[in-house]
DNA sequence: CTGAAAGCGCTTACAG
DNA sequence: CTGAAAGCGCTTACAG
């Protein structure tokens, strides 16, 4: 006797063949009532959806695929989704592909090493192409990707192919943007609080801040910093207040949101005031950075221009014939590297008092 | 003259058979070069897998699953990503089918209504099976895909069959434990925050809630919000701050971390101080719940245990043989709707000065 | 409007 | 150890 309910064995799954025998037609006419290809009776059809949905049969993809030799499938490089900017835009690119029928095929790396070796898996399963979100995209893979056809596109990063899509935050932008506020403010002292020397996003924006503050005769401290987290920030104000006080930075710009929010907790207490005392100026324009306690000022990235830009290179790769001019973002620089950067918006609150 | 550089056309995809033809052999031990299925001398193996490297070729991996009849991916039916459990349990379950070798499909649900249309869509794909992290799964689609040989893994909801596999935050437990802390500090007026009535999640918390005081005589206020956001709960605290003084709730239980969060936030300067004049706990321990200007006492949600639930399962699913009795997590009881509920874990902080 | 047949790119017995 | 052949479940010309 068994405890667990009969089941009808691992099920053998139905095909066209069975959903054809049990509507008293050819298969190839199953095949019709579900494609709307081809001329059918609209009784007949009716009659096969009526027996299929009895039996729960729907057409097989996979072997939709390998007639037509496309399969509607999107590959997605991807890495940790928490509390990231990633988790945002993968949201808005997962609604499209949803409204457009094409289902996404997530790799995640683990880390940015491994980006290559998915690239390479990528392509077992002959996707339209594929959406890069994390690690680096060697130039040859990028050449075996487009030279079968398959799109390629890269987000906050570049595509290092000249027919790759590229589209990415205008970091320096914003660093200049941050020296600009804090020279107005009359700011004499400066700091940037990095990530690892090797961030590629965060490097940006200090290198921006630093042309900014050079072209005043200024020259900021850099710390960097190998995770860019709260708990980076509170160590950051911690060796800030280690300083004697006449030798502290009054202008501080932190390359993302995080550090800023801790080392912000970081002062509280020390007697420092903000912006007072200290100017602090963030990036990412996290939730949490127009909350009470913080009221940071910070740069919002144009998530929803890269999300369009990307949408846009999807579908003009779908659609060859209809090559309608891309809708450019607003504000944006074509590089030299070939990536579009679009221009991050600055949010002013509390922790600087300067207008632009 | 094209501007474009040239490319040698949607160059129609090599095959099995191309890379035969260069390596001079049969297609078949192609085949067996990549599978290490069959015998096949080592030196052919190393010759073929050179000359299908120069080519760039690998198995379609959609025309191995038509002659295997399995391929091998898992739907996973999500919801918006950002800022919500589901970003932090997915990132855990994908590193996990990485290193399986399993590829996750992903389907997007505008919103719960959608789950049902999604999971129907499922089937087109014949994966493995299905991970459910939001919306309902009717009874009917779930005796569908379990009949299919598929699994199905439900998240934070129930699987609504007996095959199926649920694992749940133990929900009426923490609002139980929400009482007895607010209790044993001596409280006397309640409030709960929740979320929307048909929030399973937040109900069932507000359920244990009351229970948890009804045992003592007590009888809480619920004020329920349409969204569950920092908003929400500013509104909130400036609802209380209307109440006369000796009319407010003292002992506060909120569903969630972010409703929590910004009713701490709406009581600032209004001169009501926390936990002196009222205690409040939340639910999900956020990592701004232990920021300085908050210090939330909140429950952390046990969502390792969950991961590890559901790929236990999967991994029982895949080799019915070696049928290991499941890793049962540490602290966890089994519902009388086949859910593994694991209790959540409540970290004390500043807003409340009990102790259990 | 319907059906028989070819074929997509592989894997896997089955012979040699 | 290698190869020829069948077949996975569909779609799509091609006849009728």
């Amino acid at each position: 006797m068994l405890t667990v309910p009969a089941r009808t064995s691992p099920a053998s799954a139905a095909t066209s063949r069975d959903v054809a025998k049990a509507a008293n037609v050819s298969q190839a006419l199953v095949s019709r009532a579900f494609s709307g290809n081809g001329r059918i009776a609209p009784e007949t059809r009716d009659r096969i959806l009526k027996v299929a949905a009895e039996i729960g049969w729907r057409p097989n993809a996979l072997a939709a695929s390998m007639v037509t030799g496309d399969a509607p499938l999107v590959s997605v490089i991807t890495t940790r989704l928490s509390f990231d900017w990633r988790a945002q835009v993968l949201s808005h690119l997962l609604k499209a592909f949803e409204a457009w029928h094409l289902q996404p095929l997530l790799f995640y790396a683990e880390s940015d090493r491994e980006v290559d070796r998915l690239l390479a898996e990528t392509i077992s399963w002959r996707t339209r192409g594929v959406v890069v979100t994390a690690g680096v995209v060697p130039e040859a893979r990028a050449e075996a990707i487009l030279s079968r056809g398959q799109f390629l596109a890269a987000l906050n990063r570049p595509g290092n192919h000249p027919e790759a899509f590229s589209i990415a935050t205008d970091n320096p932008i914003g660093g200049r943007q941050a020296a600009t506020v804090l020279l107005g403010e009359g700011r004499g002292r400066f700091l940037a609080l990095a990530g690892p020397e090797d961030s590629w996003a965060s490097s940006r924006r200090v290198d921006g801040f630093v042309d900014g503050l050079g072209q005043a005769g200024h020259q900021p401290m850099v710390w960097h910093n190998a995770t860019m987290t709260t708990e980076a920030g509170l160590a950051c104000a911690d060796r800030l207040l280690a300083l004697p006080p006449n030798e502290r930075p009054d202008g501080v710009f932190s390359t993302n949101d995080a550090i800023a929010l801790g080392f912000i907790d970081g002062l509280r207490g020390s007697g420092m005031t903000i912006p007072q005392d200290l100017s602090i100026i963030g990036f990412d324009n996290l939730p949490a950075s127009s909350w009470t306690p913080y009221q940071l000022t910070s740069f919002e990235q144009p998530l929803d221009a890269m999300v369009l830009g990307v949408l846009d290179h999807i579908h003009a790769h779908q659609q060859p014939e209809a090559a309608q001019p891309p809708s450019a973002p607003e504000a944006h620089r074509l590089g030299a590297d070939g990536v579009i950067y679009c221009a991050p918006r600055l949010v002013l609150r509390q922790t600087t008092r300067g207008q632009l």
